[in-house]
DNA sequence: CTCACAATACTGACTGGTCAGTACTGTAAG
DNA sequence: CTTACAGTACTGACCAGTCAGTATTGTGAG
C-alpha cells in the first residue's frame, strides 16, 4: 500500500517513466520493449503485469499527458470571468503546461500520429476534445460581445494547429523561447478573431 | 504497339497509385507490401526493381506531392504583385491543392508523422520548405507596408499548422466543405497579421 | 525479315532476423 | 500456504527483402 511518489516510485511509474523516455524519442514502432525494461530497470514481466499490452501502455501515456493539459486549462479558466480573457489564460494554461513538459508534447503531438487505424481513432479523440474546448469558450466570448461572430468551428481547428505547430518546432529545435511564443502567438490568435488588446 | 501513359501507366506509376492507396490510409507500418502488390496488380519483385525498400517508395510518394503543394502555390503568386494579394493567392492555391488530393493530403499530414527518426527528418525538412515559403512572402508584404511588421518565422509556423489541422479535419470528416474553409480561414489568416480586407 | 544474343523488366516462392507476447520460476510479506 | 508481484528464458508469427528464374523488348549482322 505504498504510494509515496516522492522517494519510492511504484513499479508502474517507473515504467510509464521509462516509456515516455524512449516512446518520446524513438516513436511507438522503432521503440522495443526491451529498451524500456533497460531504462527503467524494470522487467518485461511487470510491463505486462501492469500493462495488456505495448499499445496500451503508449495510450495510457498519451491519456496521462492530454488529461493534464485539459486539467491546467479548465483551471485557468475558472479564475476569470470575462469572455475573451478566459480564452487568453486558457492558452497561457496550454503553451505552459507543453513548455514544461517537453517529452509528453512530443510524444502527444509527434509519436502519436501516423500510427494506422488503431492509434488514429484515440488522436482524433484528444484533438476533438482541444478543439470543443476551445470552441466552447470562443463560443461564449462571441455571446458576451468580447468578440465578434466567426465560425468557431473552424477558429478552434485552426488555433489548435497553430498552437500545435509552433510547440512542435519548439520541441526540436528549442526554439523560438517560451517567452517569445507567448509574445507573438497570443496578440497573434486574438487577432485572429478581431481582438485588439 | 506502344502504348502510352495515358492509357497504360507503366508499371512504376501503378506502384505509386497502389502505394499511395494504401499508405494513405493504413498508415507505413500496417500497410504490408504484399497488400500494395494486391490492389496494384503488380509483383513485389518489381516494387524492388523500381524502388530500394520500402522507405523509400513511401518518401517517393511524400516528395512528389509536397513539390507539387509548392510548385502551384507558386505558379499562383507569379500571378500577382502586390505583397499581401501574393500572400492570399498562394494560400488559396495550397488549400485548393489540397482539396483536389485528399489522400496524398492524408499522406503528407498524417501518415508522414512520427514514423521515427529516419523520417522524421524528412518530415522537418518538408515542413521547413513550406515554412520559409510562407515567411518569404510575408517578410515581402511587411516590406512593402501591406501588414504590420510581426515576428515572421512564428506566423509562418503558425499558419501553416492552421492549415494543416483544418486541412487534416477536412480529409477525415469532409467537413467544412472546400468552401467554407476558404471563406473562414483566410481571413482569419490575414487577420492575425493585422490585414482587414 | 529473322536469328542470335543481350539488356531490361518483371515474377513469386522462400528465408532469416526480429520482437511482442508467454510460460515459467523466484521471493517476500502476511 | 497464498497472494501479489518481479524477473528471465523462450517461442513463433510475421513480413521486408532476396534471388533464381521467366518474359519482353532492343539491336545489329547476315
Amino acid at each position: 500500500m505504498s504510494e509515496h511518489a516522492s522517494d519510492t516510485p511504484s513499479t508502474r511509474e517507473r515504467i510509464l517513466d521509462a516509456a515516455m523516455n524512449i516512446f518520446s524519442a524513438k516513436g511507438f514502432h522503432d521503440t522495443k520493449l526491451d529498451e524500456i525494461v533497460a531504462e527503467g530497470g524494470i522487467s518485461k514481466g511487470s510491463i505486462y503485469f501492469h500493462f495488456p499490452n505495448k499499445e496500451k501502455l503508449f495510450i495510457a501515456l498519451v491519456d496521462q499527458f492530454a488529461d493534464l493539459i485539459e486539467r491546467r486549462a479548465k483551471e485557468a479558466i475558472t479564475q476569470e470571468t470575462q469572455g475573451i480573457r478566459r480564452v487568453q489564460v486558457a492558452l497561457e494554461a496550454v503553451l505552459e503546461t507543453f513548455g514544461k513538459y517537453r517529452r509528453p508534447a512530443k510524444l502527444l503531438l509527434v509519436q502519436a500520429v501516423g500510427l494506422g487505424t488503431v492509434f488514429e481513432r484515440k488522436r482524433m479523440e484528444v484533438n476533438d476534445r482541444f478543439a470543443l474546448l476551445i470552441k466552447t469558450y470562443l463560443d461564449e466570448a462571441v455571446a458576451d460581445g468580447s468578440i465578434a461572430p466567426v465560425d468557431t468551428t473552424i477558429v478552434a481547428h485552426a488555433w489548435m494547429g497553430a498552437i500545435y505547430s509552433v510547440v512542435i518546432q519548439w520541441v526540436y529545435t528549442g526554439e523560438p523561447s517560451k517567452e517569445e511564443i507567448m509574445d507573438a502567438l497570443l496578440p497573434l490568435l486574438l487577432k485572429s478573431v478581431g481582438y485588439q488588446e
